[in-house]
This record gives C-alpha cells, sequence and structure tokens, in this order.
DNA sequence: GATAGATTATCCGTGTTAGTATTGTCATTA
DNA sequence: TAATGACAATACTAACACGGATAATCTATC
C-alpha cells in the first residue's frame, strides 16, 4: 500500500515530539479505509481499480487518446498499457486508430463494456453514497477544505 | 496508484450531482501528494517506501518477527518476505531464529542497518516538517478530527 | 504419545506501479 | 527533401500488492 513513516511506530526521540505524525497517520487511514471500501466492490464486479477506473472515464464518450485516459486516471502510461491489454481481452473496450494520425490510439468501449458500464457505475456510485450520504452538506465542505490545505503543503 | 471513482470525471447524470465526488478526488489527491512527497525523499537515499518502512520501524528495538512487522508496517505477508529478502541481501538486516520457536524468524538490524535508521530517519522526519510545520496547532487538530471522521465512514 | 487444529512463513499467480529505453510517427526547419 | 526534435505507445526491468495453497512447526486434547 506505499505509505513510508505514516504508519511506522517510531522508537527515537526525534519522532516522539512531532504534531504531525498523527496526522500522517490519519490520512493514510482515511485513505485506505476509503480505498478498501471502494476496490471490495469493485473486485465483486469481476474488475480491478483500474480496470474500473478506465471503465468509468470512457463511459458516456466517444473514447479518447490513450495519452489523455492516462492523465485523467492518474495512471501513469506504461501501467496503461497493460490495464488495456487486459480489458481489451477481456471484450469490454477496443484500441482504434484515429483517421489522420497514426501514433495515437483512441480507447473505445466496444457494447460490452457500454452495458457494463451501465450496470456497474450507477451501482458503485449508490454503494459510495451509503457512506458518504452520512455527512452534512457544512461537514462536506469543511473537509474538502482540510484536504485542499493539506494538498497544497507539498 | 489505485483509486477507483474518485479521479475519474463521469460523464453521466448520477454521478454529477453528487457533492461527494469532489470529496473523494480531494482526498486522493492529498495523500497523492503526500506519499510522492515522502517517496521522492526515500528513493533519493537507495530504499524504496516499503523498505523504509522496514528499516524505521525496526530501529532501536531489538527486532521482532515477521508476523508483528506485517502487521505494524501494513505490509501482508506474501509481500513482506520479498521485501525482508532484498534488505537482507543489502545487508541491512538478518533472520534470526528465536530459541523455542522455530516457526518464525525475527527480524533484527544489522550494525549497517541501525547506521542506515540513525542517519535517514531523522533526516526524514525534518523532511516531512518542512511541510507539517506550516500548519498551527488548530490547523493540526481540526485536519486530524476531520480525517478520523472521514475514516470512521468505512 | 498420537492426532487434530492453529500458527508462521514461504511460494505462486495475477496484476499494479515507476522508470528507462526503444520504436514509430508527426511537425518544424534548414 | 532531409534532419531535428517532440510526441505516443510499447517493451522491459525491478519492486510491490494481495490472496490462496503449501509446508513446517507448535499446541491442545484425547
Amino acid at each position: 500500500m506505499q505509505i513510508s513513516v505514516s504508519n511506522c511506530t517510531p522508537h527515537t526521540r526525534e519522532a516522539a515530539n512531532e504534531a504531525f505524525i498523527p496526522l500522517m497517520r490519519e490520512l493514510v487511514k482515511a485513505y485506505q479505509a476509503f480505498s478498501h471500501y471502494s476496490a471490495e466492490h469493485i473486485r465483486n464486479a469481476g474488475l480491478t481499480p483500474p480496470q474500473f477506473d478506465v471503465i468509468s472515464t470512457l463511459g458516456n464518450t466517444q473514447g479518447m487518446p490513450l495519452h489523455l485516459l492516462a492523465e485523467k486516471t492518474l495512471i501513469t502510461k506504461g501501467t496503461l498499457t497493460g490495464v488495456i491489454d487486459r480489458l481489451e481481452h477481456k471484450g469490454l473496450l477496443q484500441r482504434v486508430v484515429p483517421a489522420g494520425n497514426r501514433r495515437s490510439f483512441m480507447a473505445v468501449l466496444t457494447p460490452a463494456g457500454e452495458d457494463l458500464f451501465d450496470q456497474i457505475f450507477p451501482a458503485h456510485i449508490a454503494y459510495l453514497k451509503e457512506r458518504f450520504g452520512t455527512l452534512s452538506d457544512t461537514e462536506m465542505e469543511a473537509t474538502i477544505a482540510v484536504l485542499k490545505r493539506l494538498r497544497e503543503l507539498f
């Protein structure tokens, strides 16, 4: 899960007094809790999380070039090649050569891929809403603000 | 990076009105920003993040059995075997058979491993503090509270 | 003391991640 | 037109993640 420091239990004087260490641990735990919750549902549907991200991003579009897909899904290009391979092998997606540019491929869902998207995506949103829905509007806004502040530190 | 939904840009009516989607995206981005920042420093020291976690957890201890190390670092048993192998190969760590229980191994830092820990761990804490240090005490507490609330959703 | 069950680590298969090198294509410009 | 540089995707390597199966060892019970 690639954490680093945030989940260790340091046995040194240096670390003992740093107030930000619990903060790191909470950040990691919150992220892990969320991604575990989400991933479990996705795996039940027969997809891996990156595969789901690709399907979700391509759903209700005309397809898009791989480099744009990589950017949107935050999957690195090298990894995306393999993910696309497996989805293509499952018959959910196709590589299409766009007219006028043979450098790039368009990733386009097949009808089977569209069907899967229509079925799995709303269900996953509903699954997530089960938990997030318990937050009030003000809590949501406060949470977003805190996370933004955190991100901007780096 | 295994995100799922949180980083997609959904093109459906279902998702368009859900207020929690930006929240998910911020959670993922904050986590990614942090772990990128942390991992870069660790890689400069010649370790991978999981290797660093193991070294950090073992530093200033008498060593511990692998199953406990797995629990503390949140690295699964199968993965830990490989991480330990590589650290042992680097001469930073040793597997020691404890008296009275030949089922388990103790992971113990070698002197070289202890030296590396003494050098790299405080440096990494200082590196992290460069960013976290800019948060005020009240901001830290508010952030921790929000993250805890978030984690408890799942 | 023998056996059933629990514990511990490893091995294996599939998949993800990051980085570097490579190949093919396009666009610019000399 | 040919050369240069930018861009897009793949190939390759090393490491990690996770779960299931396996093997060795210990513990409890009869």
